[in-house]
DNA sequence: ACTCCCACGTTATAACATTACAAAACTACG
DNA sequence: CGTAGTTTTGTAATGTTATAACGTGGGAGT
């Protein structure tokens, strides 16, 4: 376990421009070493996705890609989304057919995602899965695990002092 | 039981009727007591999840109920799925954008499942949180939890041995 | 019978995602 | 260089999943 534990960042106050340019410095770094490319339209949907800091939709990036002079046909957006989960940078929230920026980008990792109702905000944390009973079970059963997915629906502290 | 589905069942073998059986007298009963309208539309979709044992689209299921000689407009399909969804005899794979019959109706689960890629059978376990990261983490940042969803995508003994 | 609520029928449309194919841009390497 | 092979992009069309909106009918209680 790491010395820091960078939990639930969304909901937490911080530097924003920093967090940004961090990440956006991250996924260059990494994109060379590895010999990937970060073409313009995959790191301009990166860069959307470390500002809004919340999960947007698919469409929603397409209308922010055509305003940044992108095409906007849906591949386009689609195909730069794929790149970066595939990379990691960027994770799919199922539960809301929406995507949104890594919080710890270029370490291996098992996220899992609190999703706040009202504000929309998503925040990551960690799953280890030390002591989780769907791994027990899985493996009684014989069930090889790939990946799995930990979304939690509920109410950000902000929110729940509105309410 | 009426065609195909040689299918492994589940991941575990067990008497396909008696648990559609079981399954279908816990909700009539369930339904009976908490004065809830068990109607055809809602008895045929909740049948016809049982009797697969794997998650259907709600498509899927709007074609069968045509079959069935049931009207086939999509909120057919999506009202009975709420309903189901609602009382618990039915949960939501986000997944896969579709729906398996629940297997312990009528008790509050917090449900986790494990679904395999190759053949598509979906097994539900039990998550008790107990020990789990997200909830510490959850609790330390503020975040009010209502509802966690788990899905695990892999490959069940089965297909493990045969690919 | 009247009214209220709940469920259903139906049309239309919104929201999310992929296929397919051609063209352009990069990359490797002789 | 150049050119073959791979990757990325442009674009049109389509496929899939889900909801909105509004009217109709049927049962429960008064």
């Amino acid at each position: 376990m790491s010395e820091e534990n960078p939990i639930s960042v969304a909901f937490e106050k911080h530097n924003h421009d920093v967090c940004l340019t961090n990440a956006m410095q991250t996924a260059e770094e990494y994109c060379h070493k590895q010999k990937l490319q970060l073409t313009p339209a995959r790191r301009k949907v990166l860069e959307l996705l470390l500002q809004e800091h919340r999960a947007l939709g698919a469409y929603d990036i397409l209308d922010l890609l055509r305003e940044a002079g992108f095409s906007s046909q849906p591949p386009v957006a689609y195909r730069a989304l794929d790149f970066l989960v595939e990379n990691g940078f960027v994770h799919k929230i199922e539960r809301l057919n929406a995507f949104v920026a890594c919080a710890l980008p270029g370490t291996v990792h098992s996220p899992a995602f609190m999703i706040c109702r009202r504000c929309e905000m998503v925040a990551e944390t960690q799953s280890s899965s030390s002591g989780f009973d769907l791994l027990a079970n899985a493996d009684a059963s014989g069930f090889k695990i790939e990946q799995t997915i930990i979304e939690a629906k509920g109410l950000c502290q902000t929110c729940a002092e509105i309410e």
